[in-house]
RNA sequence: GGAGAGGUUCCCGAGUGGCCAAAGGGAGCAGACUGUAAAUCUGCCGGCGCUGCCUUCGGAGGUUCGAAUCCUCCCCUCUCCA
């Protein structure tokens, strides 16, 4: 086992905050010397579970925990889903089904235990303890906080300036969280900057119940490929981690430079003063950003899908960008052609690598369209039956086959 | 229950009878530049073989030579009062 000091370094890196920092080294020091793990725990929704960058930096910091020899708990929110998070657009959600969190589970697991050992993750469902407390068990649990506390939630604060309704149901929510500490006796619990006030009710709550209040942990939301905006699926700024090689390897290659950065330090598993090094390499420019990024790249691929995907990938993705190539795996199109000679733009928007021959006119009037290898202006232009390989932009590619 | 505000193209948002396929911004796409990226510049950004035609401005009708704009009914969202 690390030392408690060497350890906190290890669980700091990347973090937003550590509260209480003392406290935390404390427990460590505790463990260290009784030899026994700490309890950690993160929570997560029972309905996304498709896995992206951003779900691992939380991930990531849970599997150093186990590396360190803590006992690590994947809480499913499967209760508390069902309230929704309070954020002022997502209503109350429909409760899922016991089937429909058990699949969903088994989706996490797939996906989880490629950062997470299997054997040491303990995955427990906050339904079984919520689910059986009494009308008098909320009450209590109710009483012991109020309302003006619940207020200075960020999110409620705004709702109530702005007369937008807070439910009932949604002060609920972190109270249950909270709660979910108390049962298991948490040591320290993982979240994201936007769980800071959830976090907190589970310091006060294992007060009021008499346990020592859990450290926390508070990691930074990922910014998705935009650079601004957090990563989320809805935003379509993310790269999943079951996305294929080739698309997770491009994706990781089109962030900023400043991106990189940050992606190195929440996602490689480089050692802090390798990292460090990285950073005053970048800056005296003794180290090329792009030969930086994909190292990231190979890495985090290789993570997922192994080294030989990786490198496949990367040779891919230098064939097309670099030497402006044409892909090993093109999609081919049987297309119907039943005329001496077809108009390009129909052909393009037959094959579907344009939507509309409108778009397929613009891009060929934009100079980015080729056909085998030749770059056509003319949007007049048709061609003989035949088969081609058709180019649109940069990525858009597609062999054409007259049926 | 009463009073009021509003629903516009992917998003925000202007437009209150013809000059509107609808300003502006964002997102997106393409070209140039580059390191693959960012930044910047340029172009595009409803559909259609396209100097024109067709379909869009919550829904359905109506007025008018002409409607996103006016009228009627309906649906939805939000606020205030109780």
């Amino acid at each position: 086992m690390l030392s408690p000091e060497k350890q906190f370094e290890i669980i700091k890196r990347g973090a937003v905050e550590i509260l209480l920092e003392k406290e935390l080294l404390y427990k460590l020091e505790k463990s260290f010397k009784e030899n026994r793990p700490l309890k950690i725990k993160a929570g997560f929704d029972p309905t996304a579970p498709d896995i992206h960058l951003g779900h691992t930096v939380l991930l990531e910091k849970m599997r150093q925990f186990q590396e360190l020899g803590h006992e690590v708990i994947f809480l499913i929110g499967d209760f508390t889903g069902m309230i929704g998070d309070p954020t002022g657009k997502s209503e109350t959600r429909k409760p899922l089904t016991r089937e429909e969190v058990l699949k969903n589970a088994e989706t996490y697991k797939e996906q989880i235990f490629k950062i997470l050992a299997p054997e040491k993750t303990i995955i427990k469902f906050n339904s079984e303890w919520l689910m059986n407390l009494t009308a008098m068990d909320i009450i209590r649990l109710q009483a012991k906080q109020t309302v003006a506390r619940m207020l200075e939630r960020e999110d409620f604060k705004q709702r109530f300036a702005s007369h937008s309704s807070i439910g009932m149901h949604e002060f609920m929510y972190p109270l249950f969280q909270g709660y979910d500490s108390v049962v298991l006796n948490i040591d320290v619990e993982l979240g994201g900057t936007d769980q800071r006030f959830n976090l907190l009710m589970g310091r006060e709550l294992q007060q009021e119940y008499g346990q020592e209040p859990q450290s926390l942990v508070i990691m930074p939301l990922l910014e998705g490929l935009d650079g601004v905006k957090k990563m989320s699926k809805s935003l379509g700024n993310y790269i999943g981690i079951s996305e294929p090689p080739k698309d997770m390897y491009g994706k990781l290659m089109s962030i900023s430079d400043e991106l990189m950065i940050k992606y190195y330090e929440l996602l490689s598993h480089i050692s802090i003063k390798e990292f460090n090094d990285l950073k005053e390499g970048l800056k005296s420019g003794n180290i090329h950003p792009k030969k930086a990024k994909e190292n990231l790249a190979m890495e985090i691929v290789e993570r997922y899908w192994g080294k030989e995907a990786a490198i496949h990938a990367k040779k891919e993705f230098d064939h097309i960008f670099k030497e402006k190539g044409v892909p090993d795996e093109i999609p081919v199109f049987e297309l119907q052609w039943d005329e001496e000679e077809m108009w390009l733009p129909k052909i393009m928007k037959l094959s579907g690598i344009t939507p509309s021959t409108g778009e397929a006119m613009r891009l060929i009037k934009q100079g980015a369209v080729s056909v085998d290898e030749q770059k056509i202006t003319d949007h007049q232009k048709g061609f003989k039956r035949g088969n081609y390989l058709i180019k649109a932009g940069k990525r858009k590619f597609v062999k054409v086959v007259a049926k």
